[in-house]
DNA sequence: GTTGGAGTTGCGAATGTTTCTCATTCTCAT
DNA sequence: ATGAGAATGAGAAACATTCGCAACTCCAAC
């Protein structure tokens, strides 16, 4: 099962470059997130030339063909991850930045509820928590 | 209970300038969300003088002092409300932009379970739903 | 009521992220 | 191999947000 050549079934048809053969790679070789500014760092480190407008643009084609998925953690700018099978959330640790993923069966009985009483077609559930995680909690208390 | 002079309570004795009161106004004039952009509109026609800097600069003091809640709702910029008494969660459609509020006790179940089995004290907690209303999803029927 | 100094303001410049433009280059069905 | 259409690199542009600084305000203390 060799996957030198390309498959060209991933792009569903959209030409597939060494540019996006690069990024595609450099994401799915990221455990967790990563934001446009990092990927377009390494990808450099690979092909010196590529530019940042590609990395941007990839990632848009990506979303679009379900590739990846885009969130905000946080900051102002937007992260990456590669689809994964089920949905899961996130929390972020406002003192170390960790990102820790989890999932909740609640979440779809939420939306479920959502759903129905609002009549809605809920086609994205993102869900967001922010705080102190363990460590972070006790270094506070020991400093102050 | 006049209110015409400045209590000075709520703004933690921070000063109480003429563009922080009229932006505070303006906000608390608002039902649902409003951005940073729009409130600069409505507050140059009170005032043309106030710089846009002042808004962002007043909208994180009021932020600081849990004044308003600050979300990303969809788009690259922030949308700002009035802190309510309950939380409330969005609900957007991607066809005509509407932007619902909405409640679920779920949430703080969720919330729960999260900080006890991952040790964290969360102080933020963020649903964003997106998807489709009936008006949109109906008319995507018609016109395909 | 005046005063002084900390805190705030307006302005324009700077930042940071993301998108656009366009001439050049690449991909892939034929 | 070829050509039409799509993608690329580079820099400019667009967008939201923040910064730096001189001038101005607020308000506690007199």
């Amino acid at each position: 099962m060799r996957n030198i050549r390309n498959s060209n079934i991933e792009l569903k048809g959209h030409p597939v470059t060494a540019q996006r053969r690069l990024l595609l790679k450099l994401i799915r070789d990221t455990r967790g997130h990563i934001d446009a500014k990092e990927l377009y760092r390494r990808a450099s480190s690979m092909d010196e030339s590529i530019s940042l407008a590609t990395v941007y643009r990839s990632l848009r084609l990506f979303k679009e063909l379900d590739l990846v998925d885009e969130r905000r953690l946080g900051q102002v700018r937007c992260y990456y991850e590669v689809k994964q099978l089920g949905e899961h959330q996130h929390l972020v640790c406002k003192g170390c930045g960790a990102v820790i993923e989890f999932k909740s069966s609640l979440i779809h009985k939420l939306v479920d509820k959502v759903q129905s009483e609002h009549g809605f077609n809920v086609t994205k559930a993102e869900l967001y928590l922010e705080g102190y995680c363990k460590e972070c909690r006790e270094e506070a208390k020991g400093s102050s």
